[in-house]
DNA sequence: AAAATAAAATGTAATAATTACAAATCTGAA
DNA sequence: TTCAGATTTGTAATTATTACATTTTATTTT
């Protein structure tokens, strides 16, 4: 599917920006930031505002386009994958990967039952990738 | 166990402004955030410095003595129960609820088979909590 | 016990992420 | 083509966090 009518399906109203930074959320699955959204854009789109990006960001999350990820302490990220799977933040290299996410099933069955309405759900790990370990050996 | 030593436990040189961080951290289940934590420890301590609060909680996430959760996008809240357990977020109220942690051991073996050196793991889920769904029927 | 040293706490200033908002630009219908 | 509404932009404000020098407190040495 084109990413025009990918955000249509979305019910987001394609733009020049909007058409871009979703562009670059399914081409680049590495968990951007903000800050790396715009810097990538600004070449092709030289006009483009960051507050754009901070916008259409929250309007794609808000539409159910985009995944927020507030594993990183500094600064969120966002992921254009919706399926469910779990991330891990590599404390040397800063890198997300993603990975598949526990059997939560019976949990969520769970949480209903009690009263609690779940509308996201965020496995996040911390710690070494294999990389940044090869390296300190 | 007293404060002081369950400091000491950690290696965590005991103070004044440490034991009462410790102590709120252990007696509010809240997951509270740094001002909340500065805010009500502010009149116990009138020469208390946010900065103080600030390092403190550091100190204690780097001797294993409190958890950080980033769950909530506007500032890290910490949370003193060291067992492994999810977080639900209320987007209504910003509440923070302690939930059963969902099954996942043979995939964190998984990930060490992989490679990966896995140093924390946090489950968030977001959504609506039982009261504030209630309130809205 | 006083002096010297090290550790911890404090306050201010700097940084960085995010948000608010008004002005400018674009788009699509009449 | 004009107008109205939506979108984008740029700047300023806000907020969380960090850096760092100074002061205070605790510990060790004499």
């Amino acid at each position: 599917m084109r990413t025009y009518d990918y955000l249509l399906s979305f019910n987001v109203k394609p733009s020049v920006q909007r058409l871009a930074i979703m562009d670059y959320l399914l081409t680049h699955r590495t968990h951007p930031s903000i800050e790396e959204i715009y810097l990538a854009l600004c070449d092709d789109i030289p006009t483009l505002s960051k507050t754009t990006v901070y916008n259409t960001l929250k309007l794609f999350v808000e539409h159910g386009a985009a995944q927020m990820l507030t594993i990183d302490e500094h600064n969120v990220c966002f992921d254009g994958d919706l399926s469910l799977h779990a991330h891990f933040l590599c404390k040397s290299c800063n890198k997300i990967f993603d990975l598949p996410a526990p059997k939560e099933d019976e949990l969520i069955t769970k949480m209903q039952n009690e009263g609690f309405q779940v509308e996201g759900t965020h496995y996040y790990y911390r710690g070494i990738c294999p990389s940044c370990k090869e390296q300190t050996n």
